[in-house]
DNA sequence: ATAAATGCAAAGGTTTTGCACCATT
DNA sequence: AATGGTGCAAAACCTTTGCATTTAT
């Protein structure tokens, strides 16, 4: 669980990032880390309207924050691209009929990537990785 | 790797798949049969441009090969949608830099996924997964 | 004061849709 | 013969770019 942030530190969060803590930032940033789930670009920005964020300076603000580790890409299995928060490693299942989604952990993947790394030919090392799950959800797979 | 198989397996897959056997899917499929790495529609149109296959029906074709199981999407962290012919359970490490790819495989996915189904509370089975790793190729790390 | 960020308008690119024609079963 | 697939043109959609204005440091 996200537990909320105070404005202060968002503030810093930006700062240590070396991006200048502007009101749309500010505001982006807190809106994505209170996601409960990923969303994209254009669901975020139905989220900001009555904050009147161009949908422009969503997409500069998402990719600044993508480079600088703030905000994580995340590959579910659609056309669109979706966008969380960056807080400690964790992956998606996905329902495939509603999109509902799950959280889940999976401490192993370090291990796995080790043995992984070690049988590569081309890679020595690698800096991240991603891992969905698709199926039914248990409500989606009774209909 | 992926051996080379007869036009009468291809139009064999497609039967099974209750899918008409046209010329462009049987084209299609065996280009995508014969990729050695995942491609996105355009590129994977560049290779049909001398059998005048259109984009449109590229797409189409796509979507009816992907809904049948004959073509797997990968995501790639990049903007475009991947595909490549649905052999067996493979997965990717993909240079960021250059766009290398290697496949690799991973026997423990299945024991992983079941020990995440038993602790998910709105999923009891998962069709699919997807897994890639990202990070520097050996080339592309020296410089 | 300077350098960077924002908003708007417009362009660029990819994917989808509509429809008439054609091919497979 | 009937159903479904294809190609072309155009639309829809998402994302990026250019530029003048505003904002943070």
């Amino acid at each position: 669980m996200q537990e909320k942030k105070p404005k202060e530190s968002f503030n810093k969060i930006l700062n240590d990032a070396g991006l200048k803590s502007t009101t749309p930032r500010l505001i982006v940033l807190k809106t994505i880390s209170e996601l409960k789930h990923p969303m994209t670009a254009k669901e975020i920005h139905k989220k900001l309207i009555k904050n009147k964020i161009d949908l422009v300076t969503l997409y500069r603000t998402l990719a600044s924050f993508e480079k600088n580790q703030l905000v994580k890409r995340v590959n579910l299995q659609k056309e669109a691209v979706y966008y969380e928060f960056n807080k400690d490693h964790h992956y998606h299942i996905v329902c495939t009929d509603c999109g509902t989604m799950e959280d889940f952990e999976l401490c192993e993947m370090d291990r796995l990537t080790k043995k992984i790394i070690a049988q590569a030919t081309n890679f020595n090392s690698v800096r991240e990785h991603a891992l969905e799950l698709f199926g039914l959800c248990n409500l989606c797979a009774k209909s």
